[in-house]
DNA sequence: GTCAATAAGATTGTTGACAATCTTGCAATC
DNA sequence: GATTGCAAGATTGTCAACAATCTTATTGAC
C-alpha cells in the first residue's frame, strides 16, 4: 500500500491518553485489586467462566484480562490448564527484586537530572513522614504504602514513560513480598536510614551516589526479606 | 475450598519447560520475525482477519496473538483501531536504550558471581570475532548478530530468568535501532573496544567495573545512534 | 477548489456453541 | 489400604455470527 509511504499515520498516543477503560481492562483491574487483597490465594485457580459469570460477560473479553493479568505477573496461564495466580518461588523474588533494584536506581539517576523544585519538596515530605513512623509498632501498612508511593513518584518524574510502566508492574508483583521485608521495626529504621541517605545525595545533586545508595540498599532489602522464607519452604508465597 | 490448603497444587513450570508451542504463539512468532525483517511498516496496520485468512484460522487465536506481541512491545493495540507494528518516537527509543543499558549492567554483574569457565571462553570467543570484523564494511548484519548473541547469553547464564525474558524483550524492540547505532566502522569500533574492556574486568573477576564500562558504553551508543536521527524527523522510525 | 456532511464498507468487540483436553471421583485390582 | 483405570463433569481452545464503531469515498454546499 503506497499509500502508507504517502501520509503518516496519525500517532493517537498522543491524542486519546486519559481514555475509558475498556470491559477487559476493568476485570483484569478487578481481579487484580482482588488478588492484591489477598481474596485469591497464590496457586489458586481462576476460572474463565466463574469470573464470567461473576461480572455478567462472556468468556472472550475474560480471556483477554486474563492474558492482561499474565502479562503484569499478576497470574500465570498455563496451556490447558487455565489461570493460577503467580505463586512466586524464593529464586523467582528474588531475581524481580534485583531487577526492581536496578531499575530503581535508574529511575533516581534520571530524576535527579529532571526534578521540578516542587518534586523535592513533596520527596522531602514522604522521606520525613517514613522516618516518623519507621519506629512505630504495626506501622507496615502505612509504611509500604508510603515508600512504594514515593518509589513510583520518581519512576513518573524521572521522564522515562516506558520505566515508570515496568516499575509499576515489577512492584505489583512484589508487594506482598516486599510487606515481609518492611515488617519488623528494625527493618522499617534501616529502610528509613537508607531513603535519607538517598535524599542527601540528591540534595547535593549527586545522582550516582543516590542511585547507588537506593540499589545497594534493595539489594539488602531483598535478601534480609528472604532470609526469614528461606529455610522454611520453597516455595515464598505469602 | 478447603482443598487448597491441605494439597498444594502441583508447580507445572518444573514439569513442563520445552512444552510444544501454541497456535497464537506460532502466529505471533511468525509476525514477530516479519516485523523483525521489515515486512511490516512501523505504523502498518495489522488486520485480524487478514491474519486469520492467512493463516486459515479463526479470529480467536489472532487476537490472542496480538496481545503476546502487544505485551512484547512489536505492536500497539488502540482500542477499536485494532493493531499498529510499533512506531516509536526518537524519546521512546532512548528511553527503552536506558532502561536496556541498566539491566545489561545487572546481567554482567550477576554472570561474572555465576559463570563457569567455559562459558568465559565462549564470551572470549565472540569478543575477539567482533573485534575482527568491526573494521570490516558491511559487517553490519554479522555485527550485530553476535553482538546480540553475546548479551543475551550473558542475560541466560547470569541465572536470573526473568531478567534474560526482559532483556529479550528489549532487544527485540530495538533491533531496528540498534542496527543504526552499529552501522559505521567507527562505531563498530568503537563497540568493540567496549566489549574488550569490559571482557578484561570479568577476567579480573571485578563485576562492577565489568558492568559499569558496560552500561557507560550502551548509554553513549544510545545517545550517538540517535544524534543522527534527531534532527531529522521526531519519529525515529528506520 | 476546499471543506463538511453522509453513506457504504471495513474492522474490532462481544457472544454463544462446539470440540478437545484436563480434572475429579469412583470402582476394581493388587 | 494404596494404586491403577475408567467415566462423568468441568474447563479451555476454537469457531462463526452479530453488533458497535471506525474509516474511506462520495456527494453537495460554499
Amino acid at each position: 500500500m503506497a499509500h502508507d509511504l504517502l501520509v503518516p499515520a496519525l500517532d493517537w498516543r498522543l491524542v486519546a491518553e486519559a481514555r475509558p477503560l475498556s470491559v477487559p481492562e476493568q476485570v483484569a483491574e478487578r481481579i487484580s485489586q482482588a488478588v492484591l487483597h489477598g481474596e485469591y490465594r497464590p496457586g489458586q485457580r481462576v476460572p474463565e467462566q466463574s469470573i464470567a459469570d461473576q461480572y455478567q460477560i462472556s468468556r472472550g473479553p475474560v480471556r483477554e484480562a486474563l492474558r492482561l493479568l499474565e502479562s503484569e505477573g499478576v497470574i500465570e496461564i498455563l496451556p490447558r490448564r487455565g489461570a493460577h495466580v503467580t505463586s512466586l518461588t524464593v529464586r523467582e523474588v528474588t531475581d524481580i527484586f534485583n531487577i526492581r533494584a536496578a531499575l530503581a536506581g535508574l529511575s533516581v539517576r534520571l530524576t535527579c537530572g529532571n526534578m521540578q523544585p516542587d518534586d523535592l519538596v513533596q520527596i522531602k515530605s514522604w522521606v520525613a513522614r517514613l522516618s516518623e513512623i519507621c519506629a512505630t509498632p504495626d506501622a507496615t501498612e502505612e509504611y509500604v504504602a508510603i515508600s512504594f508511593r514515593l518509589s513510583l513518584f520518581m519512576g513518573r518524574i524521572c521522564g522515562n514513560e516506558r520505566l515508570y510502566e515496568m516499575l509499576r508492574s515489577l512492584s505489583r508483583q512484589t508487594v506482598r513480598y516486599s510487606r515481609l521485608g518492611l515488617a519488623t521495626r528494625t527493618r522499617r529504621q534501616r529502610s528509613a536510614k537508607t531513603w535519607r541517605a538517598m535524599l542527601r545525595a540528591m540534595e547535593k545533586g549527586d545522582a550516582e551516589g543516590a542511585s547507588r545508595t537506593l540499589v545497594g540498599a534493595s539489594r539488602d532489602a531483598a535478601i534480609r526479606c528472604l532470609e526469614t522464607e528461606t529455610g522454611k519452604q520453597q516455595d515464598a508465597a505469602l
